[in-house]
DNA sequence: GTCTATATAGTGATAGAC
DNA sequence: GTCTATCACTATATAGAC
């Protein structure tokens, strides 16, 4: 999609600084400083603050549709359904924890993309809620609320980059091997 | 510790604005036009928007760590105790959304308070830690990786006001009813 | 207790030299 | 591609009238 070069240094660095203080705390001189530049000349390369955000936001935000995609395939039971959109989420968290931050943190903050990033999410979770629908229905798993075992996972899976970025934090092998377990099987013997 | 009645007001209108938009995103004057007076006429009731920011993220915090004092009663099983937290939590939750909202997401911009409510919160995941430890160690609990299991419970209970306060979102008696047995004994049958 | 007026500093962004 | 200089605006906060 973008391959300036340039472009990608500031907007990484922009993403760290968005990760730690949020999109509205960080100004254009904070980012420009972290480059060693001034604020000026980080109008040679974006249009704006707001272009910023956006492509950090949206990059993933379409990451996770394509997987959720994928996810969706009709011969895999609602477990192994389960089992791969935690993969997802520790696949893309890994990848970019600075992107996650600001998915989570700042797409309020979005203006002409606010709409499409809305339509995705929404879309994200009723698919989500299906799975777990169909679930249900064939006794895969427990009857209770819906809504409660949708955000008790998506919370978790949501700010895994917190707990990842962590100093003595989790690893990604460790959240391979533990995380499906904890949130399908519970903490409890 | 505060019974100015328009000061309350003040930082009830604020926090419902910190929650939406943030600490940084929120301006003096949007905290005015909220209570239909003028800027300048907040600091005849409080001395800076900081101190507007401490005073909700303190309170709270601090009824966190008197919870977490009850919690620790030696006669309970390690599921209690768990069960008591989650109960701490949607408690909490449930009194002061907003509040809620401002710990997780603008504790980061606190300043004078900002060493204190650090120190909290750690002393608070460090009791919640030492629970889980000794629930291993009596086999109360599976023995996997306890910074996942930590991070998955204070994920889902620290994020709970974001699905207590939408709209067709979960109620406090549904939570109260599954979210503990969702947590505890997970989702797949 | 609220107002108008204002001080002081910072904001995102642009123009044009090098 | 980066710089200096600057614009137009907005931020928190204060002074003093009513």
């Amino acid at each position: 999609m973008n391959n300036n070069p340039r472009k990608k240094e500031i907007i990484s660095k922009a993403a760290r600084l968005f990760k730690k203080r949020g999109y509205s705390a960080v100004t254009m001189r904070d980012i420009a400083d972290s480059l060693n530049i001034k604020a000026a000349s980080l109008y040679n390369h974006i249009n704006s603050k707001q272009e910023i955000l956006a492509t950090i936001i949206i990059e993933i935000a379409e990451a996770f549709t394509s997987g959720m995609v994928e996810v969706q395939t009709p011969q895999l039971t609602t477990q192994e359904k389960l089992q791969k959109i935690i993969e997802l989420h520790i696949d893309l968290t890994v990848k970019n924890p600075e992107a996650m931050a600001c998915l989570n943190n700042d797409w309020m903050h979005l203006e002409e993309k606010l709409p499409y990033f809305v339509k995705m999410r929404e879309d994200y979770e009723e698919n989500f809620r299906a799975i777990l629908k169909k679930g249900i229905a064939q006794g895969e798993i427990g009857s209770r609320d819906i809504e409660i075992m949708l955000f008790s996972m998506l919370s978790t899976l949501r700010t895994l980059y917190i707990w990842y970025t962590k100093k003595d934090g989790v690893s990604a092998v460790s959240l391979k091997n533990d995380l499906p377990v904890t949130l399908l099987k519970g903490i409890i013997k």
